[in-house]
Formats: C-alpha cells, sequence, structure tokens
DNA sequence: TATCGTTACTTTCAATTTGATAGTAACACT
DNA sequence: AGTGTTACTATCAAATTGAAAGTAACGATA
C-alpha cells in the first residue's frame, strides 16, 4: 500500500464503520450470532443500560444487520434476528477474536470448535484466488477514477 | 453457537474491542497500513480533530499498536509507525473492508491488488486447518473451565 | 381480586466524551 | 524580521453515554 491521502468516502472499511463502528454493536452481533434474539437476553449479557440497548437494537435494524420480529400478539413481544447482512458479519467477528486472542488473550478464552469433525476452529484471512495469507504479500491500492 | 450467557471477560472479541474499538481507532490503523506516520498526514487524512487525534494516537501507543519514534532531534518531531500486534491488525482491517464493499458498496470504491501478480484481492475468512470459509459450517463455542 | 413477576422498553438527568476553534512551542526558511 | 511547518495543548459548547427509576401490557399465583 501506498498513499498520502486516502479517500474516505471511497473506502470500505470507513462505510462498514459507519454502520457498525461501535464496540456495543459489535458484542450485540456478536450474542446475536451466539443464539440471543430478545432485549433481556442482550441485557443482561452484556450489562449494558437500556436506553444505549434500546438504540443500539434500533440503529442495527434501521441498517439492515437485525430484523425485528414480533414472536408474540398478547403480550406484544419482540425479538431480534440476524439478516443476511448480519450474518455475514460473522468472520469479522471471527477475525478481531483471532486478534484479540493473540494479542490480548492472558487467561482463559472462549473457544470455537466444528460441531462436526470436532477441530479447534482457527480463522485466518486468505486471499479467495491465490489463497495467500493476508498480510505476507506486498499489496497495492487503488483508488477509483474520479469519474 | 449456542449458549445463554457470553461471558465477556473470556470473549477474545471482548478483549479486542476494549483496545481498538472505535471507529477513529480503527481508521488510524488503515491510514497507518496505507503508509501514514505523522501527526498531520493523519489529521488531514481523517479529517479528525486535533484533540482526539492526540488522544487516539496516545492510547494506540500505550496499548502496543502503534510506536512512537523521534524522526528528528532538532526540531523535536515524532511519527508513529505500525507495531508487530498493529500490523496484525491487517487481516480485520480487510474483512471489514469486504463486508463494506458487500453490503455498504454504492458507488466507486478503493480496491485492493497483488503487487506482484497484479489480482485483485478478495479476503475471504476460512479456518486455518480445514480451509472452509468461516459461517460455511456449524460451530460449537466452549466456555473455558472456571477454574 | 390483588399482587407479583416478566418483558420490553421510556424518562430523567448527571457525567463523560466529542469536536470545533484557537492558540502555542520549537524550529527552518527567506 | 516575518512566514511556514509540525505537533501538539487549551478552552468550551454540544452530543453521547450510562445509571437509576419508572411504565405498560400482560400472565401467573394466592
Amino acid at each position: 500500500m501506498n498513499s498520502e491521502n486516502i479517500a474516505n468516502d471511497s473506502c470500505p472499511i470507513a462505510r462498514s464503520l459507519a454502520f457498525a463502528g461501535d464496540a456495543w454493536s459489535i458484542l450485540i452481533l456478536r450474542d446475536a450470532h451466539g443464539g440471543l434474539t430478545r432485549f433481556d437476553q442482550f441485557r443482561k449479557s452484556l450489562g449494558i443500560a437500556p436506553t444505549m440497548l434500546t438504540r443500539r437494537l434500533a440503529t442495527l435494524t434501521e441498517e439492515g444487520l437485525l430484523e425485528k420480529r414480533r414472536y408474540s400478539e398478547h403480550p406484544p413481544r419482540e425479538e431480534y434476528l440476524l439478516t443476511a447482512a448480519g450474518r455475514d458479519f460473522l468472520p469479522v467477528l471471527f477475525m478481531i477474536g483471532e486478534w484479540g486472542r493473540q494479542y490480548r488473550g492472558g487467561g482463559k478464552l472462549v473457544r470455537f470448535f466444528d460441531a462436526e469433525n470436532g477441530t479447534e476452529i482457527k480463522a485466518v484471512a486468505v486471499d479467495e484466488v491465490t489463497g495467500a495469507k493476508i498480510g505476507t504479500r506486498p499489496i497495492r491500492m487503488v483508488m477509483p477514477d474520479a469519474s
């Protein structure tokens, strides 16, 4: 990579961060992947203030990462389910987790296993075409034409 | 995955987020990977207030993702370089970027190429052992023993 | 029938964080 | 002597956050 000044609005990272760029949102997505769906489940798991949780669930829903579904009419009760976009956030979560495991990994940590063959999962980011690990080969960044 | 309640302090994702869990920090790391090293380069690239930038550079430095190096004695001038931990954040950045490209990708976006063979890079997260894409197989989460 | 518990919030308000603007310190250059 | 560059700090208003309490709609229990 090389560049003096990276155009922010054409950067896919900045685009992502505009939607899930705070810790609470990411932790909510983590818990949603862990199977939680309901307000109080998230609240208890995260120790988050209900005001915050309401706001975060609302923005994640507006942004299309979660969808709100009424699971009971009487009394009216809602649950929050991952959308396709939300489910596709899983690789991001895994890579964040791998970094944390490597650099902030003191003590005992949660681990992940393949549910079928039982092997422990260690996520790595690779280039889909060459299979080379990200970070092992030099990268060239290309800005879009200012059309 | 399955669990009613995920222990936050044993979660590697939560561990990461405690250190780089805000958008400015991640964008600073992005720019650092893009070759920026100096205060004013970051400030101009990000449009960040200098107070914020000072604070974020200081915490990223404390946390060992960046290191501050004096590159001129007279006048005293500092630059910020990625540490090994900072460099290893690159896969996280790529996965965040891939998600943004897929789900927030309207308009023209920055693209990345292998500097040597010229192929475009598309990062995917896979399990290091089986090579299976993360998200394509069921996962079992195991909490650490409460020793 | 009264009260209690559960779920999913909202209200209120103080504390913290943020961001915009301006200023500063140490120099180099002209 | 005056201007420019770099890397900040100071000030302060505005926005965000978080803690605590309250509310609404019900169902279950006594």
